[in-house]
DNA sequence: AAATGAGCCAACCGCCGGCAT
DNA sequence: AATGCCGGCGGTTGGCTCATT
């Protein structure tokens, strides 16, 4: 006998998730950490599989993931590492912590592969022009063709963004794309699930590393109220979610006519605590570099500058 | 204004290797 | 040793948004 089976099939729900869920499953995380994903939808109360869950939290929820558009030197560097490791987007995601694979897989079939298919017709002549990414198609493709034989070992792959000065996102990003969207789909369902609860309040701490400083606010989920996010300190230095929380408020009715299940209490003096701990980059892993990662780590350098400075694509 | 098509992306599906039982 | 789940991965799809007709 093998083990026993990770969750029911029998009303399991699919299909996007609420932010209802999220929460519980950011804060059933944040209580117990990452590791028995079989054990997340039981203990959390969520109606998932435990692959929804884990494939939620690691495309989506997990702090420092980048979203919005690719830089130049992101996009290179797709190009380049998907002309040597091929398909293979967890790998191609290791050397861009930031971005998860799934997003790197659908910028690639979205983007990055007609763009590839138009300049190999010739037919981007601004695509041609542009002297960094004509060297990074063309060394990719040549490189293609002389490492035909080379194969992604995984057992050697070096992190090696963790090496570079990253810029990491801020987690409050995702937390107020998470609680914009609460505010939308609010009429239909409570955040909190608990028709007795009169009151709860989310408090969520969140980093960003490059500032060293640390940001606070609070989703207040009020019986009588409805919904209000509370700012705390240090707002303004989050540009987006500054902006995002701007009118984010529900009245009551909008509570009275959410009111379904009872997932995670809430009370006047329950609090559930979000600490969201964003990772500096690590120096670990101080193997010899390949040419690959040397080859990165002098095109971060290169480009470090300019990606700082937020430019635009070049596409 | 309505219909249609294209683009995009979150989430699902199915496979595989590893490992718990 | 055999069984079958877990976790990771790549491919695919469904549904939403936006542009065009």
């Amino acid at each position: 006998m093998g083990r026993p089976p990770c969750c029911d099939k029998v009303g399991i729900k699919k299909g996007p998730w609420t932010p209802e869920e999220d929460i519980i499953l950011i804060s059933y995380i944040q209580e117990h950490g990452l590791g028995n994903w079989r054990l997340v939808p039981t203990n959390a109360g969520l109606l998932r599989c435990s692959k929804s869950c884990r494939l939620r939290w690691t495309n989506y929820l997990r702090p420092g993931i980048k979203r919005g558009y690719f830089t130049p030197h992101e996009e290179a560097m797709i190009i380049h590492l998907q002309a040597l490791l091929g398909n293979k987007w967890a790998a191609i995601a290791s050397y861009l912590p930031q971005r998860t694979d799934n997003d790197i897989k659908n910028y690639w079939n979205t983007h990055l592969k007609k763009k590839i298919k138009k300049f190999q017709s010739g037919l981007d002549t601004q695509l041609a022009s542009d002297l960094t990414t004509y060297r990074f198609l063309s060394t990719s493709y040549n490189e293609k063709v002389l490492n035909s034989s080379s194969r992604y070992d995984s057992s050697s792959d070096v992190r090696l963004t963790e090496n570079l000065n990253s810029i990491y996102a801020s987690s409050a990003e995702n937390i107020s794309r998470l609680l914009e969207g609460w505010m939308k789909s609010s009429p239909k369902i409570s955040p909190l699930n608990n028709p007795t609860a009169e009151c709860c309040e989310v408090t969520t701490t969140t980093t960003t590393p490059t500032a060293e400083s640390f940001h606070y606010y609070r989703l207040r989920v009020d019986k009588q109220e409805g919904y209000k996010i509370i700012p705390s300190i240090e707002f303004e230095s989050i540009l987006s979610f500054d902006q995002n929380i701007n009118g984010l408020a529900c009245d009551k009715s909008t509570w009275d006519s959410s009111q379904k299940g009872s997932e995670i209490s809430g009370s006047d003096e329950e609090k559930v605590n979000l600490v969201v701990h964003e990772q500096k980059p690590k120096m670990e892993n101080n193997l010899p570099l390949s040419f690959l990662e040397n080859w990165l780590l002098e095109e971060s350098a290169n480009h470090e500058g300019e990606e700082a400075m937020g430019l635009p694509p070049i596409f």
